[in-house]
DNA sequence: CAAAAATTTTAATCTACATTAAAATAATCG
DNA sequence: CGATTATTTTAATGTAGATTAAAATTTTTG
């Protein structure tokens, strides 16, 4: 019997499965890449797939999983080293960004919920939720710590939001693009939260 | 026979079709939504879609065109009608998000471009770019005419065409947050491009 | 109203997956 | 090495959903 080390590989392949399939989602769609489009990527069958997941709905379901805990962790360094609300939001896009570009990526775009399994529905919408109300109330803080101007929070939210979560619909890979997205990202996102100077 | 008003009738039902598939196709994607998902809504069978489309992927691209054709009205409408850079990009903004929220939407989300077979693919591509670059066009010029601060183009316009491109995965037809939108997006999305106030 | 045209439905067909069980191969361990 | 466990494949099965042709219904028109 092996326990550790094969635990170890299991769960290697495990992610690089959800890696696989986060690519291939965000390219096609979770209906439209078939699981041999997956397996295929990392020369395996359909069929090995479901040594690692249940069905196809658990793949997906994984993969926002981790979309999410991502985007958790990016927000919570956001908020633990920014000294103010604009540092806060600002920081935590730079995180955010540099996770879903970098050698974490690609994270899957939560696209297609609707088509979750009710009780995995529910937990995504969830923590998908509270994902944008923190942000809402870093720019709260910020307004109140006057070093954001004062602006509709949800929908300034959803702005920036949105700027983030369509980046994996035209950053593929490129190197030399994701130091630019990394380098300006945080800049543009931030620049309209500014006060202006008086 | 029946030319004029049946012409009319046939294109108004084609037209309903179109946002109706739209509506599901922005809600659970191009694969996951069934013809018979979209037929249901406007009380039909799913056959009846073939009398108005060839299959589904003309469905998708028809949505595609049109959601291109808004776009490319919006964008003209506010090179136009903009006096400088940043009113241009303004204008353009404002009037997108209007169409997309009004009357006239639900616009397609263009997020399974490659789905389409090839030539449709060709040509949604083209058009899409050609958005892409005629939005960075005017900010390039706004940079030029003083009304908008230096930036990467590229970057910026990446940023404002994923807020707006988002908007319907989180906008659902709610009339109160309609207006809210079309009053707070086109200043939440350029008040980065104000240059300082010296 | 009756014929012609337009629209929709019913009823089949066909295919692309998802899923599974059993067999085969590869890795690990005593 | 031989046995046990882990991993993957082969080969079937089942089903949802796209597509189509023919029939039924509705609309239009003279």
């Amino acid at each position: 019997m092996a326990r550790v080390a094969d635990e170890t590989r299991f769960e290697a392949q495990r992610h690089r499965i959800l890696k696989a399939a986060a690519t291939c989602f965000n390219h096609k769609g979770f209906s439209g890449t078939s699981l041999k489009d997956v397996s295929r990527q990392l020369g395996l069958t359909d069929a090995a797939l479901y040594y690692y997941v249940k069905n196809k709905e658990e793949l997906v379901y994984q993969c926002y999983l981790r979309a999410a805990e991502l985007g958790r962790e990016a927000m919570e360094r956001g908020i633990n080293n920014g000294a103010n609300g604009f540092e806060k939001a600002y920081l935590y896009i730079a995180y955010h960004v540099e996770i879903m570009v970098g050698k974490r990526g690609p994270v899957a775009i939560m696209s297609e919920i609707p088509t979750l399994k009710r009780s995995h529905r529910n937990e995504i919408l969830a923590v998908s939720r509270r994902h944008s109300t923190d942000f809402e109330e870093i720019l709260e803080s910020g307004i109140h710590d006057g070093s954001i101007i004062s602006c509709d929070v949800r929908m300034t939210g959803n702005a920036i939001m949105g700027s983030i979560n369509w980046i994996p619909k035209w950053f593929h890979g490129n190197a030399k693009m994701a130091k630019q997205i990394v380098r300006e990202f945080p800049d543009i996102l931030t620049a309209g939260l500014k006060p202006t100077a008086t």
